[in-house]
DNA sequence: CTTAACATGTCAACAGAACTGACCTAAAAA
DNA sequence: TTTTTAGGTCAGTTCTGTTGACATGTTAAG
């Protein structure tokens, strides 16, 4: 679909290039708005944006097993270990030993895990609710289907940097 | 949770519930895959994504002050400063003192630091555009909408913490 | 003209969250 | 029985953010 030469595809261009580039500013100022308020809450329990992020995916999989939850999360263990060892240490997350394979420690929240997820959850909630009402049924569909899209994209392909492109 | 009769009530709060909480995972899993393209380049270069933000807003902004720079990135001034002063230090931004208030450092890219933010761009604009092309046209103009919304909110109420039930 | 406010820079110390590398235990699989 | 897997832990490093204190011009106000 190249459009050689003439003014129109250039403008089309320059369009759609200020038009990635806008979204580009919109993703940082809203995922920067999106983490604020539950940050604010975070600070005052001495807790970090990587706790918020353990407990958000653990309490949307109860009982998930360690590795799963790295490869969610895509940190190392020892990263993980450290937000870890907090969060059960405070209460937040409880460790059973798995039935069928001992080795797994299947995590969960407790009842004051679920409590502070909740109220974390209760701030993003009410951004995006907001913003959902502001701007309609339809373009909430359109919001996540660009999203999952952008989410479900492939790892990124090798920088066009040098002409070795195989292996 | 209570639910006082009517499933139907609690139907719709536990679709909206579940709603944001997809709308959660997909920020988290979209903003990741955003930026883990431009991550790549970077690291082959010494560079992190701090710097590749200020890349970014000095050259949408072409001749910005430092101070409002500093106030779109939301960071401290030290925290820019060392960003800043790698950038200039290996040439992709040049200072120049404002002509009006001489105690202004006006920020612009250099010819190399053009390109460098031209290609973590392209690497951006790929993305996007295979998820817009995916989604269709309408579906863009809502997920802008969206994520302007989200954006453009204010900075976080407070947490209700308190039995302040809401408005 | 002196003084206060402002724009910017810089030194030092520290925190959060990621990383690598090495090594350990217990349980499951081969 | 040996090897692999799931998980844990110690130690050190990097990046990016934070405070606090202070220095230097420059502009604006008295």
């Amino acid at each position: 679909m190249a459009d050689p030469r003439g003014a129109a595809g250039a403008n089309l261009l320059f369009l759609r290039e200020e038009e990635i580039r806008l979204a580009q500013d919109l993703l940082f100022f809203a995922y920067r708005n999106f983490t604020a308020g539950a940050d604010t809450i975070l600070e005052g329990l001495d807790l970090g944006r990587a706790h918020h992020r353990a407990l958000h995916f653990i309490g949307r999989n109860a009982n998930i097993t360690v590795s799963d939850l790295l490869g969610i999360l895509g940190i190392t263990k020892q990263s993980l270990a450290r937000v870890l060892s907090t969060l059960i240490e405070q209460g937040y997350v409880a460790q059973t030993q798995g039935h069928i394979d001992r080795r797994q420690r299947l995590l969960a929240l407790t009842t004051k895990g679920q409590a502070l997820e909740r109220r974390l959850f209760e701030q993003q909630r009410a951004l995006l609710a907001d913003a959902y009402r502001q701007a309609g049924a339809a373009a909430v569909e359109g919001f996540k289907r660009v999203l999952r899209g952008v989410a479900d994209a492939p790892p990124a392909s090798p920088a066009p940097t040098s002409l070795t492109g195989r292996s």
